[in-house]
DNA sequence: GCTTTGACTCTCG
DNA sequence: TCGAGAGCCAAAG
């Protein structure tokens, strides 16, 4: 199998493949793509060249977590306030910066 | 072509 | 239960 597109692109597609309301970890994506570079598809999230495209706001930690990237270490950024409101729109609620009822709304059924 | 970094995860203390 | 360290892979310099 030839990677004819970059590492981050797959993550894209898995992505692109979470439905609405749903949500996603780094590990999960990594996975589905048959690799452990849980810290390559985040890198892949940081580029965001597809911002709409990519839901970057629908991945979470492990833990279920949304804080893990710019939010909890720039809280002035409040970027990530803006993606929970999102999750929320999208029928995911967050709450404390954490996913409610994660397990529920984890997808990892590509 | 090697080195550094990174929006992570897991295990040990 | 919380904190620190190691491991893993890939992209960028």
């Amino acid at each position: 199998m030839k990677s004819n597109q970059s590492f981050n692109e797959k993550v894209y597609a898995l992505l692109r493949k979470v439905p609405k309301g749903k949500v996603t970890t780094y590990k999960a994506l990594a996975e589905a793509l048959g690799t452990k570079a849980y810290r390559a598809v985040g890198q892949a999230m940081r580029c965001n060249p597809y911002a709409p495209k990519v839901p970057c706001h629908r991945v979470v930690a492990s833990d279920g977590t949304v804080g893990g990237f710019s939010g909890s270490r720039n809280p002035k950024s409040r970027e990530v306030k803006r993606k929970i409101k999102i999750l929320r729109s999208e029928g995911v609620k967050v709450h404390n910066n954490t996913i409610v009822d994660f397990k529920k709304e984890y997808f990892l059924n590509f």
